[in-house]
DNA sequence: CCTCCCATGTTGACACTGTCAATTTATGGT
DNA sequence: ACCATAAATTGACAGTGTCAACATGGGAGG
């Protein structure tokens, strides 16, 4: 029988450790996070974490996991304050995905610079995410409802591009260019609409 | 007065660190890179190092420049292979650009995930290819040479794409996308042109 | 030609990391 | 009350970047 105590306290350290690490993450570039330092700030010892994660790596995986819901999220919210068209939705999925970007670093490289343990997929964990891009994008109405293939062609030219702009800001890549970060994110996403769907275009 | 002896043998070996730092970077992923690892590969102790370069951090900048110089020789090379029009141009530079970051991972890691060691401003190093890509651009005609802001705006939006495409083919990103990765590059590039020079588009 | 100097390289240490084996602890089921 | 067992601790090992102390050998000055 399953040891109710068991369970829950397994639970508790593990979501301790996981939150731990989130708030590290806040002020420590990801690659620079360490187990040690973690289980430090859980108030546990060194080694407690290898009950609960079987490595490093795993841990790093399940805060991806939570860091792809995040972005998601973020995205979500992005564009339910945005007017209620598929030109503005899918501008403001895009500027939600950089901005999270910008102020989550950390957590957006961890998103897609971890090294899967193993099998795993590659990023199953930006499903929800891109499928809100997917339906942003057949929104337009640029395309054929039929036309998946377009469709889809459409979307990963607007993911590829926005993930572009997200992580060149993180890594200051863009820091000589003379724009605003937030008005260059605006209006690449804005070009990015003229280039899916020309007739909506402003 | 200058000892030809010492400067020589300083070349000597701060060379010999930088090749073996390469070659541990053709088969190691850029954050496994060791510094002891490095010297060992040099045929010298590990503190050797520290005669030529201040810190693992500085050994890492003088790759990246070089990395850099790669990056902008493999650009030219796709360009000279390419038509010699203005749109082919242009495609040809894109192309090269996301095959070089394909080809040469850790390399191309390294020129954007470095984190400066003190004051050296952000990526001068990526100044020669970026030069470049604005020439590129410029050359498409779609703007008076005179929109100096213009044509920025058009080669930045163009870096940011390629560059996107280049980080998620490396980090493997794309991967459950049904595409060969240099078709889905080339008709990237393609539709790039087309937004910056419809009049040019095939 | 001899001597001294100093840049280069070596050795050993320190603090830190991820990981594992052995050990202690404590709690739920019998 | 006792035991089995999951969870946590302790201590070790190999590896890392970095620094201080030491060794060495070849050019410069006499």
């Amino acid at each position: 029988m399953a040891r109710p105590r068991a369970s829950a306290d397994d639970v508790k350290l593990r979501e301790r450790l996981l939150l731990a690490a989130e708030e590290l993450l806040r002020t420590t570039p990801f690659e620079e996070l360490s187990l040690r330092e973690v289980a430090r700030r859980a108030g546990v010892s060194h080694a407690a974490p290898y009950n609960h994660f079987p490595s490093k790596d795993h841990l790093i995986l399940a805060l991806a996991q939570r860091a792809a819901h995040l972005l998601d999220q973020a995205m979500h919210e992005a564009m339910a304050a945005a007017p209620d068209n598929p030109a503005d939705q899918l501008v403001a999925s895009g500027v939600g995905y950089v901005l999270f970007a910008r102020r989550h670093p950390a957590l957006f490289d961890i998103i897609f610079h971890h090294e899967p343990p193993e099998g795993c997929g590659p990023l199953e964990e930006m499903d929800p995410a891109f499928q809100r891009l997917l339906r942003a994008v057949t929104n337009l109405g640029a395309r054929p409802p039929t036309d998946a293939q377009g469709i889809l062609s459409d979307a990963v030219f607007a993911w590829v591009h926005v993930h572009g702009l997200a992580v060149m800001f993180i890594h200051g890549t863009l820091n000589r260019v003379p724009f605003d970060e937030v008005a260059l994110a605006r209006e690449h996403c804005r070009r990015l609409l003229q280039v899916l769907a020309p007739q909506l275009a402003t």
